[in-house]
DNA sequence: GGCGACGTAGACAGATCTGTCTACGTCGTC
DNA sequence: GACGACGTAGACAGATCTGTCTACGTCGCC
């Protein structure tokens, strides 16, 4: 077994990885965890003082952990581009990345997300840490649009919102997702599409 | 008090309205609820059989209350519109809406969004319910589109995901929301702007 | 060889959780 | 005037929660 021969700290921070990102991190006990991860209580504790020093520690693991692997996500599907798919809808291997995460089973949505709506104000570090996981999600899809793209940072953004919208819908509707990918696909090339005058024009109020 | 003159139930329905909110399903316990209710354990039991009864008394409470609310909002700021701009920007009044929703102090995102991140698993019938309540966002938004509007129903689901990005984006980020409602104005515009050939389009998967 | 970091086992404390219980009082309605 | 619905007060059970405690063992390193 692999996981016998890793430190204490990896396993108890691996086990709570996978049962914070299953059942929610105010849902799981550090009883549970504990068992699961083969530790003892002295163990635990003397890596962790605390559940809140875990679920921030779980929260970063989490981060790098899932933009290493978004970002490879959208190396493998912009590579499968070609230079004019890349030009008129750069934003496709957000959604195809996307696709891929929804149809795996242990999906359950977002994990800054949903420990934001766990935690609420009671820890507020999670949602720093929320927050600046999103500016790194908004990041990487900058990185995908094209350096003359007008409006770069705002559509950017705008993805992000229409990512994240579909991130809570596929998880609501554990069913198939197909409904949500091709909306999300219809925005995507919305806001990549060509247009005579900018959109993001004055506002009326 | 307008508050001791109401039915006992519907004091417990509406003190869970407000807890759940704020603190979330999970972290609110019956204790609690039952001493700002005001009301004793035999009555709560006696309305309510179990805690999860009352979780979803309180969604579909929250979702009636909500979607009229939503409703009049989105009446509301279509009234401001002259004819001309209903038909170039059908989806303003959405983002105003939110924009409105987004400034209120109590502002802590989407029950329904927070309450399937909460549960889990553990209560199916709340992610039911959450996915009723989306079909009905996405139904109001739907008859903000002109009847002749080109992919009609596609547009109002991806303008939901949108709507929903800005709603967890603004819970995150509890600071002010300006950002996020650029962004959405901007997916709004893009989704509904006139352009020449269906975005649609087939897929290239 | 001594020290500190890391590991084990499991009892315990104190709070909080959901839910049940007895016992009593007050209405409106048939 | 009996009955059922609704209300009050508060003790209690049993589970589960986070976190502390004593006591012992092992390894690497200075």
């Amino acid at each position: 077994m692999t996981r016998e021969t890793k430190s204490a700290r990896d396993r108890i921070l691996e086990t709570a990885h996978d049962l914070f990102y299953r059942d929610g991190v105010r849902a799981t006990g550090v009883d549970r965890l504990i068992a699961e991860a083969g530790v003892t209580k002295v163990t635990f504790y003397r890596h962790f003082p605390s559940k809140d020093d875990l679920i921030r520690a779980f929260l970063e693991h989490r981060h790098e952990r899932w933009m290493r692997w978004f970002e490879a996500a959208l190396a493998r599907h912009a590579e499968g581009q070609s230079e004019a798919e890349r030009r008129q809808e750069p934003l496709a291997p957000l959604v195809l990345a996307l696709a891929d995460w929804f149809a795996q089973p242990s999906y359950r949505g977002c994990a800054f997300i949903n420990s934001v709506a766990e935690i609420g104000d009671a820890l507020p570090d999670v949602a720093k840490i929320a927050s600046r996981h999103k500016g790194a999600l908004t990041k990487a899809i900058l990185s995908l649009l094209p350096d003359d793209a007008p409006d770069r940072m705002v559509v950017a953004y705008a993805a992000r919102l229409a990512a994240d919208g579909a991130i809570v819908g596929a998880q609501a509707e554990n069913r198939e997702s197909d409904e949500i990918i091709a909306a999300l696909r219809l925005v995507s090339r919305a806001l990549t599409s060509a247009r005579s005058e900018p959109l993001g024009g004055r506002s009326r109020d």
